[in-house]
DNA sequence: TGACGCCCACATACCCCAGG
DNA sequence: CCTGGGGTATGTGGGCGTCA
């Protein structure tokens, strides 16, 4: 069987876009051209691999084996490229990322500043929630992960490379807004916005009001830091979240930190990957990158407000 | 409701160009 | 000169809107 990568390039975007004149677009060709490639390539297989019906076109059983097999292909090509990148010294190819919702409000600048000094690097990055990010983790989809708290059951090598210090949030004109070390009962007093089961800040909390023998009330659950913001600002309660998630709120003033004792509740930032995973030349630098960093360029660029 | 025309997507014919 | 990979021009056929 006779096939070149070429073809299997044309055919891999084709059967991304179940279009031709779309796959021809990302590549940069005319239709005819992929269309000839894709002919030749069902030539040497021998089957087609689509199926037109009506204006759509649909991949055959033999083309979904094609498509399966292309991912294997191109995985291995990509390893084989970092690979022969390594061997020339030189810090440049693929870097794949997967970061957890929160840690988008700041790893941006990381990524810049990163590029900055290995512009031949070309980022993958995934922003998704944690359950996403774990099950990334798991397959080895991603060279590292970035995320706020690492399962202790897992065999997971992480690294601690940022402070993420956890603070109470209340709109601008609660009551207990200016006033200094305020206990931990007396806020638990107040309507509290917490995070969903399994989320990491929803831990810390609970774990904080344990220590004080206090339960944290739970009636008023909110799926994202974004959903937390928009209702404190609208004045449902109170909440706690990473200060790093807050950097536009408290800037305008539309949002209020108060002063309760515990607080802040200091956890960090991670950076992970299997313990088994060998991490390429860009991981490695990458991962150096952060530990040496980090802390300084968010320092630089999102300086954290004293409370009151 | 059927005829018509337009648009979109893919196929085919033919040509050009670079490299071996 | 042959071959592979690209181009343009044009053909074909289905979907869909319009209008009598």
């Amino acid at each position: 069987m006779y096939m070149t990568l070429r073809q299997l390039t044309l055919f891999k975007a084709v059967a991304q876009h179940l279009s031709f004149t779309r796959a021809a677009a990302e590549l940069c060709l005319t239709q005819p051209a992929v269309s000839i490639q894709i002919k030749q390539l069902e030539g040497h297989i021998g089957m087609p691999l689509f199926e037109q019906i009506g204006k759509r076109i649909f991949l055959t059983e033999a083309g979904r084996e094609l498509y399966a097999a292309c991912g294997d292909i191109f995985a291995r090509i990509e390893a084989l490229e970092t690979s022969l990148n390594e061997l020339q010294g030189s810090i440049k190819g693929l870097l794949k990322l997967s970061v957890v919702t929160n840690a988008s409000y700041f790893t941006p600048h990381l990524f810049k500043a990163f590029l900055r000094l290995y512009p031949d690097v070309h980022l993958r990055l995934n922003v998704t929630n944690r359950t996403n990010v774990l099950e990334r983790l798991v397959n080895n989809e991603d060279d590292l992960v970035i995320m706020g708290q690492v399962p202790e059951q897992m065999h997971v090598e992480s690294y601690q490379f940022l402070e993420s210090p956890l603070v109470v949030l209340a709109p601008p004109q609660h009551s207990l807004v200016n006033q200094a070390h305020i206990p931990l009962v007396r806020l638990a007093q107040e309507p509290i916005l917490v995070r969903e089961v399994g989320s990491g800040t929803r831990l810390a909390m609970e774990r904080c009001f344990a220590a004080y023998d206090l339960e944290l009330p739970t009636e008023m659950e909110l799926g994202s830091s974004e959903a937390i913001k928009q209702g404190v600002m609208a004045g449902l309660g109170v909440s706690v979240l990473s200060q790093h998630t807050l950097i536009l709120e408290l800037a305008t003033g539309k949002i209020k930190l108060l002063d309760v004792e515990e607080f802040p509740l200091i956890r960090y930032w991670y950076v992970a990957h299997l313990s088994e995973k060998k991490l390429s030349l860009v991981a490695r630098t990458f991962l150096d990158f952060m530990l040496s960093s980090a802390k300084e360029i968010i320092q630089k660029i999102h300086p954290l407000q004293e409370i009151n």
